[in-house]
DNA sequence: TCTGGGGTCCTAGGACCC
DNA sequence: TCTGGGGTCCTAGGACCC
C-alpha cells in the first residue's frame, strides 16, 4: 500500500497559517521575487498550469493572483512524523519514503484481510485526517511500483486498488512518463524512437527495443511495462551522503564571501555527521556558475572525519582551482555546496590520537551540546560571523 | 521561463594491483 | 615488442525522485 498526502506542503502551510485557508490560489516554495522553484501548488493554482519544480517567476506569470509563501521545514517534518505514527499502527512494516509519502507492507496478512485492503485503506485515510487534518490518497497493489502508480491515479482524496493479475492491464493505459524512473530526458529519448505509451513496449519485440535503447535500459523498461516491481520493504540503513548547498540571492564574485559561506556549510554538514555518528570518507565541492554550468570536485580523505576543520582544508583545496576556473570563464558563482560522502559509522577515538586533536574533539562536542540546547546559531566560528 | 535543496543510483574512464 | 583478465578505488557527470 502506498499512502500519498494531497498537496502536502500547501495544506501544511494552511494549517499553520489559518489566514491562508480561504485562499484558493496558493503557491509554496518562496516569495514571488525569489530565485527558487515551486515546491507545491494548490489545486486552484494548478488549473493555471502551475506545477512543482517550475521556476517561481514563471508561476507568478501564469497565475498572477496567487499568494506565494515559503513554508517551514520543521512544520512539514512534524506533520510527516504524525503520518508515520498512523501508518505504523496498521501494518507489520511501514515506512515513510519522503515527507509526504510512505509504504505499508501487508505481506502475510491474508488471514486478517482475506478479500481486500480497501477497508483498511479507508480507515488509514480517516485516521490521518483526524490526527493531522490532511487529505491523502492510497494505492494498493501486488508490488511497490503498482501501489505507487495507483495512489497517483487515485488523487486526490481517493483509493485505487489493483489486484494481483491486473498489473499488466493497469499499466497498459499509461504513458511511459508515468512509470517511475522514466523522467523527462528518458521520455524524450524514447519519444524520438516513436515510443510514448506503455502499451507500445508491451507489443514491441524485445530485440527491437534493445537495439533502440541498449540491453540494460530495455530490460528494466520491459519489466516495468509488465507491471512488475519490487515487493520488499526495508528501512534503509546508513545515509550515503550528507550535504548542504545554497543558491545566492545574487551571484557572488568575492572569494572571501564564498569562503565564509563554505565554512558555514561545512559547519552544518559536520554537525549533522556527528549527530548521526557518521564520518566522511571524502568531500565534494559543488559550484554553479552564473550561466548554470555546474561542476563538482571530489577529494578522498586519508582518515574519515566529522570534525569541521578536517573538512575545511580539503574543501578549500578543491575550491581554489574551481573558483579560478569560474573566473577564467568570467562567471560569478550562483550556487555553492558541500557534501560529505563515503560515509561510515564513526569509530571510537584512536588511543594514540595527537593531544591537539583530542582537544579539538572535546571543544567540538562542547559546541554540539550548546547547539543542542540553544540552537545551531548560538555558536559560530569568528570567520563565519565576522566581516 | 530562467531554472531549490536534499538525496540515490548509474555510467565510464583511469590508476593501480595481482 | 606488444600485450590478458579480473578486481578495487577514485573521480566527474547525469538522470531521477520528492
Amino acid at each position: 500500500m502506498h499512502v500519498d498526502l494531497d498537496a502536502f506542503f500547501v495544506e501544511v502551510c494552511r494549517q499553520r497559517q489559518p489566514e491562508l485557508r480561504g485562499i484558493d490560489l496558493l503557491v509554496v516554495g518562496g516569495k514571488r521575487e525569489s530565485r527558487g522553484v515551486v515546491q507545491s501548488a494548490s489545486y486552484g493554482a494548478r488549473k493555471f498550469g502551475v506545477r512543482s519544480g517550475m521556476p517561481i517567476g514563471q508561476a507568478a506569470r501564469l497565475c498572477p493572483n496567487a499568494t506565494f509563501v515559503k513554508g517551514e521545514f520543521v512544520h512539514y517534518r512534524e506533520a510527516s512524523h504524525a503520518v508515520r505514527a498512523v501508518i505504523g499502527r496498521h501494518a507489520p512494516i511501514a515506512l515513510m519514503t519522503g515527507l509526504d509519502e510512505g509504504y505499508l507492507d501487508f505481506s502475510g496478512t491474508d488471514l486478517l484481510y482475506p478479500v481486500s485492503l480497501l477497508e483498511v485503506a479507508e480507515q488509514i485515510r480517516n485516521e490521518i485526517h483526524t490526527v493531522t487534518g490532511l487529505d491523502s490518497s492510497i494505492g494498493i497493489g501486488p508490488n511497490r511500483m503498482i501501489a505507487k502508480i495507483a495512489s497517483d491515479y487515485a488523487k486526490p482524496r481517493a483509493i485505487c486498488e489493483v489486484r494481483p493479475g491486473w498489473e499488466r492491464g493497469f499499466v497498459a493505459g499509461l504513458a511511459l512518463a508515468a512509470l517511475p524512473g522514466v523522467g523527462p530526458k528518458t521520455a524524450r529519448r524514447l519519444a524520438d524512437h516513436g515510443l510514448n505509451d506503455v502499451a507500445q513496449i508491451q507489443q514491441l519485440p524485445p530485440a527491437e527495443l534493445e537495439r533502440m535503447v541498449g540491453a540494460d535500459e530495455a530490460r528494466s523498461l520491459i519489466r516495468r511495462s509488465q507491471g512488475r516491481g519490487g515487493t520488499v520493504l526495508r528501512a534503509h540503513d546508513l545515509a550515503k551522503s550528507v550535504s548542504r548547498e545554497t543558491t545566492f540571492f545574487k551571484d557572488i564574485t568575492s572569494a572571501e564571501e564564498l569562503d565564509r559561506v563554505l565554512l558555514m556549510l561545512i559547519a552544518r554538514v559536520a554537525g549533522q555527521l556527528r549527530d548521526e555518528a557518521l564520518a566522511a570518507g571524502a568531500v565534494v565541492l559543488k559550484l554553479r556558475h552564473s550561466d548554470f554550468v555546474t561542476v563538482t570536485r571530489r577529494r578522498a580523505l586519508a582518515t574519515p572525519t566529522a570534525l569541521d576543520h578536517e573538512l575545511v582544508a580539503p574543501a578549500r583545496e578543491l575550491f581554489a582551482p574551481a573558483f579560478a576556473a569560474a573566473r577564467a570563464r568570467r562567471q560569478g558563482i550562483r550556487l555553492l555546496g558541500i557534501a560529505a560522502v563515503g560515509l561510515r559509522a564513526s569509530e571510537t577515538p584512536d588511543l594514540f590520537e595527537a593531544p591537539a586533536r583530542t582537544r579539538t574533539r572535546e571543544v567540538t562536542s562542547a559546541v554540539d551540546q550548546v547547539r543542542a540546547r540553544f540552537g545551531f546559531d548560538a555558536v559560530q566560528r569568528g570567520r563565519v560571523k565576522g566581516k
